[in-house]
DNA sequence: AAATATCTTGCAACACAGTTGCAAAAAAGG
DNA sequence: CCTTTTTTGCAACTGTGTTGCAAGATATTT
């Protein structure tokens, strides 16, 4: 696939088979994945610390965020055009209690809250727990 | 104190130094605590497992909570009653960039968000970074 | 197409976070 | 104060994430 190569190119990256394999199994899987789920994916074809370090590297470039939950981080695709200097990240990532995945949910806007005088907001992360509606 | 063991009593927890020692380093301490910032004030008089026992005895005892953020996991009190059996915590973390303490703002609701169809929420968690009033 | 500079990978080793089993010690209740 | 039940400390272990360094791969220049 040369989209991969492209899309790693736009963020000034060198194209190596881990980064395209990387990036392509966010892009095939659509919901935030562990460095465990990529080792688990990939780990016969790279070293943990490989990834792990690609996975900075993506984070730094602005190729995929950081999700939380409360049994770990996870990570997933930026899908608004972020870059090293810029990252917006304003949305709302659901994880299903029975499944176990979370996904970002891309057209929802976390509505505005009023803040108590003195506090300067820069980032808002919304995680909601729930079930979804493949587990409904 | 002994409000403290009313505290441990009313979670049918028995009382013992190192679950009055945690309980009152978050009565001080406001904000939320991780692990290692206990192991740093008590670590002395407890051992690590002892403390990480008592984090999660709490936890499932509804005397504290899991809070998030971007670095790792903490732990604060649960302002409303919680219970073993019910949590209600839909409220709002503040994490200052500057000074690093994460803080319950007690007194603010998460706006309700329309999720699309299938979807059952039913934990809501806000994580807001930025600048405290402190810092500010 | 080969040579160079630069970046990326794998390996080993390490630091830190969190868990489990078990025997000894402490709490609660009679 | 004796018994039951819970909690603690210790040792050992698993899991997660990082760092240094030499070897290998990528991009670039000629």
């Amino acid at each position: 696939m040369d989209q991969l190569r492209e899309t790693l190119k736009g963020h000034h990256l060198r194209t190596t088979t881990c980064r395209e394999d990387v990036l392509s199994t966010f892009i095939s899987k659509k919901n935030a994945l562990s460095h465990g789920d990529l080792e688990g994916a990939l780990g016969e074809n790279y070293d943990r610390v490989t990834i792990y370090r690609t996975l900075k590297t993506f984070l730094e470039k602005g190729i995929i965020h950081k999700v939380l939950d409360d049994e770990g981080l996870r990570y997933a695709l930026c899908s608004h055009n972020c870059s090293e200097e810029q990252h917006q990240h304003d949305h709302i990532h659901f994880k299903c209690n029975e499944c176990g995945e979370t996904n970002c949910l891309e057209n929802l806007h976390i509505p505005p809250v009023q803040l108590p005088l003195g506090y300067q907001p820069q980032n808002f992360n919304l995680l909601i727990q729930g079930t979804c509606p493949k587990c409904n």
